[in-house]
DNA sequence: CGCGTATATACGGTCAAGCATATATTTGGA
DNA sequence: TCCAAATATATGCTTGACCGTATATACGCG
């Protein structure tokens, strides 16, 4: 993956939205993403699509849902520069949202609840 | 600035190695860009010109020259993110050779040579 | 099978961002 | 005051990226 493409990724809300929110939780299927930001389906299929091309989420089927998380092997700069980026936004108000939101959600496929 | 913004900036390649060569060196001038990256002198001062507007670089004017280099006063977690990736890219042959050109360059405005 | 849910992709339209070329502005020096 | 060098901006064009809507695919269950 060529440098700039990594931070063209990054450029877009919807997608800076989606990794932070699997940096802070580690794995969510589409239908949480699309109900903790608010936006329609394909809308998070599309730019998780992007996301998976890549290589900076992967995915992983269970029963009729599919989870997403950061790929395992990121490099270690493509690391850095997500965790010091998360450090920072997942502190402020909009993305503690897109937190709550998704904590919000009835019938959550994965996990039990949130803290 | 918005955060999807700086990103933005990062992904354009001009821009990428425009900042990248101005961590390495501190501090140049548009003339001395121009050479490094072999591109044309409007196309670097447009770059140059989002940068500015970004607050990711500053200006100052000496003679008929105007230096280049980061701003002061970036955001701690813009300047880890800068590093992390400066560390990575600044040793890769493509960033090398920038830096190789500037060095070529006759009658540099600024600095006496390189190391 | 046939249906509902979850997810992915296809299609057409719109808009932002980049480019090359040309020109304006500022400065230093003859 | 005039010219050349350094830098900035304007103009018109093209391309790529995003969006919404519609549709396709895959899975679980009866």
């Amino acid at each position: 993956m060529l440098e700039t493409d990594l931070f063209k990724q990054l450029s877009d809300a919807t997608r800076l939205r989606c990794l932070m929110l699997l940096i802070a939780e580690g794995e969510l299927c589409v239908c949480e993403l699309t109900h903790a930001l608010g936006l329609s389906q394909p809308k998070i299929s599309r730019h998780l699509a992007h996301l998976r091309q890549a290589d900076l989420v992967q995915d992983r089927r269970v029963g009729q849902w599919i989870h997403y998380r950061l790929h395992d092997n990121l490099p270690g700069w493509v690391r850095a520069v997500l965790d010091a980026t998360a450090t920072e936004l997942n502190r402020r108000s909009e993305y503690v949202a897109d937190r709550q939101n998704l904590c919000s959600m009835p019938n959550r496929p994965g996990s039990a609840c949130c803290a």
